[in-house]
DNA sequence: GCTCATGCCTAACGAATGTTCGTGCGGCAA
DNA sequence: TTGCCGCACGAACATTCGTTAGGCATGAGC
């Protein structure tokens, strides 16, 4: 999955099976002991790789919105892209992160909460600044009337909170069923429901 | 004296604070001592009232379960309505709930996973019985060739996921507000976010 | 061959959790 | 009055939680 490639394997593989048990249960339901025997090692063993439970989810948070920004920012980057398409892009990036990292979503609109105060902070900061560019964006298509007007913050929230329930589904797809899933929900997004 | 909805008056202030507990820390950060306190009253004496605090979480679900379809069933038996209008007033439903009772979409798509095995099997079955009646009137409107043809599914649960925001959202609403923000959601999932 | 860090273990810790127990108090029915 | 019942209490319970301490094995570098 997404823990960086500088992580020791063992690190990496105790990264991996915590945030999946966060995904399927949340953090709080998860324990040391859970993460452990996932990993196939004592609970106390945990401690040489991290100093605690909390600190595992802020790697994990803390990455996650690393990712976020930075696929934000090449696809704001980007010269090939106008900003219609660019919002495509975004809105792909969402999808794809459901598909492939389902643990991202999850952090990133509830796990989250259960950061200790001061390491919330700066999460939070990180997650607004992502926010910022997204509604910055979708203000931009307004102005050159390329997209409906109104509150850019109504139409940003509703556009990340659309794809959530695909973080938690358990279902297996293939590659060609992903491929469908994803241009029915972006179309279903940039075109509506109604036949007019 | 309250005037009693079937609840001892006591028992409706316990769920509610249990309720609104639920909703900004999740089921398992909020403690019984916490309910306890938030009620005004010692742990112990919560189990006056209740057996379990699962109990409480189980009440709520399948009040919530409940209310949902009623809600829904409501809608599709009105003579009133057409197809068309059936769809919109369910997504004002979920809307109008997402402002009035924030605990019933966090309920409805989160905090259930925290029921005991058997009856999250008994709340599994009302929520996908209303899930069921959702997307068989998407698959109605397709037929008839009022909405964009695909998976009802899909489209369900891109709907339902889009108005998640709106629980969490720690902001309160003028009256104004609100009304703006619903039709602003309900013209972006029926009209789409590209002007054509 | 010695050192030393690394990674894992067993054992145990204090704190917090959900829950039970015994009790007391006030109101209502007999 | 008597007795019961609903509701509340403080104390204590067993369990689980995150975490720490101390020790033992391994293997790389001198």
């Amino acid at each position: 999955m997404m823990p960086e490639s500088g992580l020791r394997p063992r690190k990496k593989d105790i990264l991996e099976k915590a945030a999946r048990l966060f995904l399927e249960r949340g953090y709080k339901s998860t324990s040391v002991r859970d993460i452990a025997f996932a990993t196939g090692i004592e609970a106390s063993s945990l401690y040489s790789h991290f100093p605690s439970k909390e600190s595992i989810l802020e790697l994990l948070c803390h990455e996650c919105a690393d990712r976020f920004n930075a696929a934000m920012d090449a696809i704001l980057a980007s010269a090939a892209d106008n900003d219609l398409s660019r919002i495509t892009r975004v809105l792909e990036f969402h999808i794809d992160t459901a598909f492939e990292d389902p643990m991202s979503g999850t952090v990133f609109s509830d796990e989250w909460k259960n950061l200790p105060e001061d390491k919330k902070v700066s999460y939070l900061e990180k997650k607004r600044n992502y926010e910022n560019k997204f509604s910055t964006l979708l203000a931009a298509l307004m102005d050159k009337g390329l997209i409906v007007k109104g509150d850019p913050t109504i139409k940003m929230n509703t556009l990340i909170s659309s794809v959530r329930w695909l973080h938690h589904s358990k279902k297996k797809y293939t590659a060609e069923e992903k491929t469908a899933i994803k241009k029915e929900i972006l179309d279903m997004l940039t075109l509506g429901l109604l036949i007019e």
